[in-house]
RNA sequence: GGGCGAAUGGCGGAACUGGUAGACGCGCACGACUCAAAAUCGUGUUUUGCAAGAAGUGAGAGUUCGAUUCUCUCUUCGCCCA
């Protein structure tokens, strides 16, 4: 008996599906065409188990429609814009281009001993010139279709890097790098009007049946519909202003009414600019940091002004207004109205400022004497205290309600309001998609003709300069369109932009004219199956979904709405941390042990090392593993074996040695049945009588591996090759018909081959008996059984399992079961009282 | 604080629309081979009990002939939002 000699085998099979082009997609009218895409990677160095976890799950479906006869396209690309290549090339003055190309190379070397169904031809590179020229037309046709324009934003700034920082360079409210704290300013940036298509992308949920609820759940609370109502309070002071409007979605609580809270970026603030109190309030307040939970997780301060607002159905109540830190101008008005006892940041703020608190609201349990004390009450109820809204139900009538009484004496509007803003795209960096605009003197926009473009990055920038590098770029800046000399737009587009339409991309990856062509993306798009990490759930997927909207408006020819048909979210690849005694982390290759329990410094082994709870492998942790050194050892099927057995693909899965190990001895144990079965073919010369077990076997795996596929449960695919092992090894040694085996066991290889084709592949090649690569089918002559096993209980408790015919009626059955030895006993002085009886399967007899 | 989800042996996990709980793997134990070890193969492995049996899917209730599965309450954990 050989070994399987995976690395001989494993090449080979890769070099073939390479020289035949085995996974080329091209057009096929006739066929049904399945587009299967995982998330591209980030060119970050190497390839990590994440990736591997990723494109394991995709290949398998993509390789199984294949063997069902879909035309499947499965292409692979490059998210090569980002941060990191910039930081990276600053370390090691590098430029970032010829870091992220020469990253590129590794990991498709190493993409490629995964022995991935790939579509090679059609890869792409988001750096690449080829596929943003096309983005930056699309950003001009999207400035033309008026979904893009330029405003000023608040950025998170970094006073000691002069730069602008993203939200995740932002840790405790300081700069990642210099460590102190960070600004709010305002810049001139470039936005989506994605907030046009609110309701749309809100609406379009219900359509993608194959998303995981979760998902949809997530992405509906981000775009965050609330139904509501404008209101103008009317101010009193001595100010030139009459009225505040602010927007509320409680105004069933408006008779708790106690202060009325603005943005300090409210129009009005402009009236305070000469009081130093209030500037010095502002710039407390521009320490905060702009993202809604930092202001949540902050305190709430607040600064008082001399105005009173009224509160429109009580013109005797007057409330103080307040600047206040946690109401953002992007949010409604900017201004809202305080209601302390029934919303818990009203009341924070109320009781910092001995604000008056008076219940509306009280549960449907208590009294009208129910008082809000520490806690705001925001559950439903019954409206108290509040004049002519008394007794109104919260919330199903109480909103509505209001709203009507508000609206007849024109006092306020029902509205909607949505969370989702627009989406800022400007980002001032150097590694990312030149946004194709240019200003004169004064600061006006003018797009760059289309026939100019692409607008290239400019090589041999300085990195090493404070604030953005393109703005140090001065000849580059410099041009002249139409005789007017004009200064070009430093900003490059957010990478999240580059990843927008890179599905699209794939349909027509070598086309020079445009992105896409009409009919291939007619054909391939939408991408039938998604794969990848939930945590692009929100903002990657949803900007998707808008770019796809955004490219479909004013345009008759495209006709595509939502570009993912199904979606499934993969969970992480988990290792055992360690740290050593003060606290350290330690990598894997450092740390040694006998038991698996208690492990040891390799360099120093009376040291003993604590282990952590098992995390996501990160390299800061030091719990990453390698793949390709794993791959080197243990060879791509096991790999993908592993990948795929222990947990569902939508939980993390624990990596560990034995694990790997484990798969490993199995697909050499499937190598010495396959040798068996070999020899055992040889010689059996006449055709020999069984009981042909081995085809109910297999029509039986047919239907589990069919029903499993489809519904991703891959570790239940693993445990059911297990069983086959099981079954195969001990029915090989009975007499067996030779044509039987040899139709069953090809169907068996074929079976495993989506998961483990480079030793599905060299099996099938050897047996020489069919070289089509069809999905097996079951045989329906084979599924009638005779002999069934059917349940007995009794009073609903199993006493017993018992071989019956087909179909055997209920009186023979119940008479085998008195007299049977096992449940005769229950019968003394009793009697049936009731049966259930499922045919087939179960007998439960109730007896008195 | 709100939303969503989960909880099954020593561990990862399986169980189709309510119908034999613990598939499959890891680990462990014993045995075979071997001078020995590794590798490999075989047997066993929810708890309790000598056994027949009994108990058992986070806790408590409910619906049902029958509940891991459905309903309610609670506990713990995870994720997202605030």
């Amino acid at each position: 008996m050989s070994r399987y000699n995976f690395k001989t085998i494993e090449k080979k099979w890769q070099d073939f599906w390479e020289k035949n082009n085995s996974f080329e997609s091209i057009i096929k009218k006739d066929k049904k065409k399945f587009y299967c895409l995982e998330m591209f990677p980030y060119p970050s160095g190497k390839i990590h188990m994440g990736h591997v976890r990723n494109y394991t799950i995709g290949d398998v479906l993509a390789r199984f429609k294949i063997m069902k006869g879909y035309n499947v396209l499965h292409p692979m690309g490059w998210d090569s814009f980002g941060l990191p290549a910039e930081n990276a090339a600053r370390e090691n003055n590098l430029d970032p281009k010829t870091w992220t190309e020469s990253n590129i190379s590794v990991m498709k070397k190493q993409l490629k001993k995964i022995g991935l169904s790939i579509d090679w031809k059609r890869e792409i590179s988001t750096c690449s010139p080829e596929y943003y020229k096309h983005q930056q037309l699309f950003f001009l046709e999207l400035y033309d279709k008026g979904l893009v324009y330029r405003k000023e934003n608040y950025v998170n700034w970094d006073p000691a890097e002069q730069t602008v920082l993203a939200n995740e360079q932002v840790i405790d409210g300081r700069g990642w790098r210099s460590g102190i704290p960070v600004e709010r300013k305002k810049l001139n940036q470039w936005f989506f009007n994605i907030s046009k298509f609110s309701e749309e992308l809100l609406k379009g949920l219900d359509e993608l049946k194959n998303w995981p609820n979760k998902v949809k759940i997530m992405q509906k609370n981000w775009i965050g519909k609330s139904f509501g109502c404008e209101i103008d309070f009317k101010i009193e002071g001595n100010l030139p202003i009459n009225t505040i409007k602010c927007f509320t979605t409680r105004p069933d609580t408006l008779f708790g009414f106690s202060f009325l809270a603005v943005s300090v970026d409210h129009p009005i603030s402009k009236y305070f600019l000469k009081d130093t109190e209030f500037i010095k309030f502002r710039e407390e307040c521009s320490k905060t940091g702009t993202t809604e939970e930092s202001i949540a997780l902050g305190e709430k301060i607040g600064f008082k002004t001399n105005l009173f607002a009224v509160n429109p159905l009580d013109e005797k109540q007057k409330v103080p207004v307040y600047f206040a830190n946690f109401v953002l101008m992007d949010y409604g008005f900017g201004a809202v109205f305080g209601c302390p006892a029934h919303d818990q940041r009203d009341l924070d703020f109320a009781n910092k400022y001995n604000l008056k608190v008076k219940t509306v609201v009280k549960p449907l349990n208590e009294d009208d004497n129910f008082k809000v004390q520490k806690e705001a009450y925001t559950g439903p109820g019954v409206v108290i205290n509040s004049n002519f809204l008394n007794g109104f139900k919260v919330p199903e009538e109480s909103i509505v309600k209001t709203i009507k009484i508000l609206e007849k004496r024109k006092l306020g509007e029902k509205k909607i309001n949505f969370r989702l803003k627009d989406w800022g795209v400007s980002r001032q960096r150097y590694w990312g998609c030149p946004i194709p605009m240019a200003y004169d003197k004064d600061g006006k926009a003018f797009p760059i003709p289309k026939k100019n473009l692409p607008v290239k990055l400019p090589e041999n920038i300085n990195l090493n300069c404070k604030g953005n590098p393109l703005d140090s770029a001065k000849e580059w800046k410099k041009i002249k369109i139409d005789g007017k000399e004009l200064t070009r737009e430093t900003d490059t587009l957010d990478t999240f932009v580059d990843s927008s339409w890179y599905f699209i991309r794939f349909c027509s990856a070598n086309n020079k004219k445009y992105g896409f062509d009409y009919d291939e993306v007619k054909y391939w798009m939408p991408v039938d199956q998604y794969i990848g990490g939930v945590e692009h759930a929100i903002l990657h997927l949803l900007y998707s979904r808008f770019f796809t909207r955004a490219l479909d408006y004013k345009n008759e020819k495209l006709n595509l709405k939502e570009p993912f048909e199904g979606l499934f979210t993969q969970g992480m690849v988990c290792h055992e941390t360690y740290k050593d005694e003060n606290n350290k982390w330690l990598s894997i290759d450092e740390v040694e042990t006998k038991d698996g329990k208690n492990y040891f410094l390799k360099k120093n082994p009376t040291k003993k090392v604590i282990v952590g709870p098992s995390e996501s492998m990160s390299k800061s942790k030091k719990n990453t593993i390698d793949p390709e050194e794993i791959i080197e050892n243990y060879g791509a099927d096991a790999v993908r074996l592993f990948m795929l057995s222990d947990s569902p693909p939508e939980k993390d899965v624990q990596w560990t040695e034995q694990g790997i190990a484990a798969c490993y001895k199995f697909i050499q144990k499937l190598w010495t049945l396959h040798e068996k079965i070999k020899d055992k073919l040889n010689k059996i010369e006449k055709s020999q009588e069984n009981s042909d077990e081995i085809s109910k076997f297999t029509n039986q795996l047919i239907n589990k591996i069919n029903i499993n596929l489809e519904k991703f449960h891959n570790n239940v695919i693993v445990a059911s090759f297990y069983e086959t092992y099981n079954f195969l090894i001990k029915e090989i040694e009975k007499p067996i018909n030779k044509k039987n085996l040899t139709k069953n066991y090809t169907k068996i290889l074929k079976l495993m081959s989506p998961v483990l084709p480079h030793f599905a592949s060299e099996c099938l090649e050897e047996l020489k008996c069919d070289n089509k690569f069809d999905w097996p089918v079951t045989d329906k002559n084979v599924l009638t059984v005779e002999n069934y096993k059917i349940v007995v209980q009794i009073n609903g408790k199993k006493r017993n399992v018992i071989n019956t015919s087909l179909n055997m009626d209920e009186e023979t059955l119940i008479n085998e079961i008195k007299n049977n030895s096992k449940t005769n006993k229950f019968f003394k002085d009793k009697n049936i009282s009731r049966i259930i009886h499922i045919k087939n399967k179960l007998i439960n007899l109730i007896i008195k």
